[in-house]
DNA sequence: CGCACGATTGATGTCCCTCAACATGAGTGG
DNA sequence: CCACTCATGTTGAGGGACATCAATCGTGCG
């Protein structure tokens, strides 16, 4: 696989031939990971950048009273915690969803990156301020929008990243969630997350099944969704874009 | 006022004089705004990074159908738009809530600072950090808890950040929302909002009244909210912390 | 005064939750 | 090969949280 960070960071602005080699040789040190493994727990002061290479992942949060949130996913190309190599302590936790490849940067490595390659300096940046647009989203989608639209937002987005990088075959793309997961990532309970998703698929929009998604037809979903893919801030969005107003 | 934004970049970490001095420096252009007032709007090309130095702010976006989502607030000290730099199109708007004291940096300030002040350049990527944090702790906070909890929740936050950078005056601070910019925040209805806001009073827990919050036992509120200070990632956080396990 | 805006309250409906039962399929051990 | 378990998905019934519609009330302001 030709690596989907290199991807990922080209959907944004093309990179520099040198800066291509450059990262190339530092993904050196890289791990398999089995599914639903912690790679870094709220608490921990975590020594390592960590960037997925293959499989899916997700960050969360658990309340005092139990309740889990999945506020993001992880895909092939993502960083874990580039931002977090400046805090003290994680604020959350970041398990695996599927077994994963990961690969292990000394924060040195940032350092050097960011003292020597601004423009890739830049490029990281760029990714967490996609990141942050990507919070903002979903804060909307869980604000504004009713259980079917807010899963098949969700579905649209996911589809447009997976695409990024290459691990989209029309429409279709692995997505290894329970509805458990999708639910704690939706706000909802588990029961309406599984009724809304069957009205989703009874009204043809998207079928789920054996950790795999098929969006038939991918335009219509997004117009049902008022799915806008302007903040993931793409050079090429699958869809040329949403009907937003102003 | 002795510049809520250094005495923000301090809570973080102590500054360095001559970092102090450089800051004050360039805080030269202001401009005094009205309330209700968009700084930015969505779709913008942004040419100067926008600091605000008095008054209350908030990022928001509309919905194709029309429904506005507030999912940030800024106060003295906070920037608008230092990460949207990069990018070449704002993705959100940010408007005005009181009248606020503003100030217009110029790209090239940032691009200065990001060469030639290192540590301050750390200072303002935390700052985007701690945004992220919000953030989540905001999709936590709508995901997963009831809508008085939610609306408490938020107040503890405010009171924090306002506190942090000394706009508090013992549990008590300026507010100048109206409920329904409260109930876009909330992803709530205004009629709810307010029979929450009723319910909160009725404990004894806030009160709000001529844009002014009253919080009579901060602790108390703090422990009813399941707040935890720790996403703000301050050195001296009002609260000890809260009580959220592992 | 009369107007506009925000806050408040009542009545009614709906979206979503909880509890509970049952179905399905993969894995395990007999 | 079958009984068993466990995780996940699916469906029904009833209740609660929250939405919508509508009316009223206070308050600052031209």
């Amino acid at each position: 696989m030709p690596n989907a960070f290199l991807r990922k960071l080209d959907s944004f602005e093309p990179l520099h031939p040198d800066d291509r080699d450059w990262l190339k040789s530092i993904s050196s040190r890289t791990r398999e990971v089995d599914a639903d493994i912690d790679l870094i727990s709220e608490g921990d002061n975590p020594e390592n950048v960590l960037l997925i290479l293959a499989g899916f992942a997700m960050r969360y949060k658990v309340t005092s009273d139990g309740r889990r949130h999945i506020f993001a996913y992880l895909i092939p190309g993502d960083f874990c915690d580039l931002h977090v190599a400046l805090l003290k302590k994680m604020d959350h936790s970041i398990a695996t969803l599927s077994p994963c490849r990961v690969a292990y940067l000394s924060p040195g490595t940032i350092l050097e990156l960011t003292e020597r390659r601004p423009s890739l300096a830049r490029a990281l940046w760029m990714c967490s301020l996609v990141d942050e647009a990507t919070l903002r989203e979903w804060l909307v989608n869980l604000g504004q929008r009713s259980a079917p639209h807010r899963i098949s937002h969700l579905f649209c987005e996911l589809h447009e990243r997976m695409k990024a990088v290459g691990l989209t075959d029309d429409g279709s793309f692995e997505l290894p969630l329970t509805q458990a997961e999708l639910s704690d990532t939706m706000g909802l309970s588990i029961v309406h997350a599984n009724r809304s998703l069957k009205e989703l698929r009874e009204a043809g929009l998207v079928s789920l099944k054996n950790e795999r998604i098929v969006i038939p037809n991918v335009r219509r979903l997004a117009e049902y969704s008022d799915f806008d893919p302007s903040y993931l801030h793409l050079r090429w969005p699958a869809l040329a874009h949403g009907s937003r107003q102003r």
